[in-house]
DNA sequence: ACCTGAACACCGTTCAAGT
DNA sequence: ACCTGAACACCGTTCAAGT
C-alpha cells in the first residue's frame, strides 16, 4: 500500500467496498480500515461521508461519459440512442445497486457535462432537432433507471417472487404470474424490447415533425 | 392516544415520520416516540426495521391497487395504460422520495397481486394480448420509476442544477444548457409528453401485430 | 401479552494531541 | 500536512425484568 491516502484513493476503495459489501457496507471504519488508517483520518481529505457518495456517482458518471465519448459515431440517432441507453446500463450494473445509488446524484464534475454535449451534437447532427434529442435522452435515461433499479432488486432478494413461491396465490392470479414468468426471463433480452418501442415512439413523433419543417 | 400499539399504527406512523423528516428521520426511537412507547416496544410487534420498511412499501403498494380498482373501465388499453401511469406516479409523488423508497420493494400481500390481475384482465379485454400487457406494463412501470425518481431527487436538492449555476461552464456546454432548461419545465408536462411516446411504441408494436393474428 | 431500562456493538463526526 | 485516540451523540437490536 503507498503511503498517504487521496480523495481519489478513498473514492476508489469505496467502490469496491459498495461491490463486495453493498451500501450499508460503506462505512467510514471499514473504508479507512482497507486503506490502512483510521476513520477520523479521512476527514482530512473529504468533509463528510456523503461527498464521498457524491464523488463516487461522479466517478461513474466520468466512466459512462468516457466510454460514450469512445463508441464509433452512429449511423443515425436510432442507434446513438440505443448505444446511449446500452452504455449507461452497463455501467448501472458493474456496481452493486448501482442504478438506486447513483442515479438521483448530483453530478459536479464539468468534465461530464463537456462530454454530454459532445454526445447531444451527435445526435442534432443525425437529424434530431434540439427538443426532440432532450426529449429522447431524457426519457431512455428514465427507461434505463427504473429498469436496472428493478433488475438490481430482484438479484439482491432471495424472498422476491412471492408469486412463484406460494402455488395457491399463483393459481388465484394467473394472468399475474403468467407476466411475472415474462420477466424473469433474460434480462438483456427484455431490456432490447423496451429499448425498441421507445425508440419507436420517438421515431414517430420525429417522423411526424419532419413535413412540417 | 389509543393505549397499546399494533403493526398497523407502526406503519401508519413511519409513513408519516418518513413525509416529515426523511428516510433518515425514520428511526425506531422517533417511531417509538410518536407511538408514546420505547424503541424496543417496537420489537414485539415487528421483527426488524426492514420488516416496517418492507410493510410501508405494501401499505403504498395496496392504495395503488385500490386507487386502480375504483378507476372507471378505460375505453381502450391505451386510456387504460395512460391511467395506471399516472396512478402509480401521483402515489409515489405523495411520500417523500417515494419511488426510491417504494420502488424496489417485495410486496407480500396477496391483495395487492389479486388487484393486479383484475387490470390485467381489463387490459387483456380491451385488446391486448398477454405477451404485449406484460411488456406494456412492464415498460411503463420503469419509465414511471426512472422519471419519479429524478423528479423527487431534484426537488430534494438545492444544489442540482449546476449548469445553470455556474455561467461559465453553461457557456460551454451550450446543447445541455438548453436540454437541461427543458428539463426544468413543467413535470406533470413532460410526463404525459414521455407516456405519449410510449404508449404510441406500444401501439406500433400491436399494430404490427394485428395482421398476423 | 405487552412494555421498560439497561446494555451491546455499531454508526458519522469532532477535536485535541501527536509527528 | 497528515494522522491517531478518545470521545460524543446517535443507531438497531437484545433481554432480563416488570405489570
Amino acid at each position: 500500500m503507498a503511503k498517504g491516502i487521496s480523495r481519489q484513493r478513498i473514492v476508489q476503495a469505496a467502490l469496491e467496498l459498495l461491490d463486495e459489501e453493498g451500501l450499508e457496507g460503506v462505512t467510514a471504519r471499514a473504508l479507512a480500515g482497507r486503506l490502512g488508517v483510521r476513520a477520523p483520518a479521512l476527514y482530512w481529505h473529504v468533509a463528510s461521508k456523503q461527498e464521498i457518495l457524491d464523488e463516487m456517482a461522479t466517478e461513474v458518471r466520468r466512466r459512462m461519459a468516457f466510454t460514450l465519448a469512445a463508441q464509433p459515431e452512429p449511423a443515425g440517432w436510432r442507434e446513438g440512442l440505443a448505444a446511449y441507453a446500452r452504455v449507461i446500463r452497463a455501467e448501472y450494473l458493474l456496481h452493486r445497486d448501482g442504478a438506486r445509488t447513483f442515479s438521483g446524484a448530483r453530478v459536479t464534475d464539468p468534465e461530464v457535462l463537456r462530454a454530454q454535449q459532445l454526445w447531444m451534437e451527435r445526435w442534432t447532427r443525425s437529424g434530431l432537432e434540439l427538443a426532440h434529442a432532450a426529449t429522447a435522452v431524457q426519457l431512455v435515461t428514465a427507461l434505463v433507471v427504473g429498469f436496472v433499479i428493478e433488475e438490481q432488486s430482484i438479484a439482491s432478494t432471495d424472498r422476491y417472487l412471492l408469486t412463484a413461491s406460494d402455488p395457491a396465490i399463483a393459481a388465484e392470479v394467473p394472468l399475474v404470474t403468467a407476466a411475472g414468468q415474462h420477466l424473469v426471463s433474460d434480462a438483456d433480452q427484455r431490456f432490447e424490447d423496451y429499448l425498441d418501442v421507445v425508440l419507436t415512439g420517438i421515431a414517430a413523433r420525429v417522423d411526424a415533425a419532419l413535413p412540417a419543417d
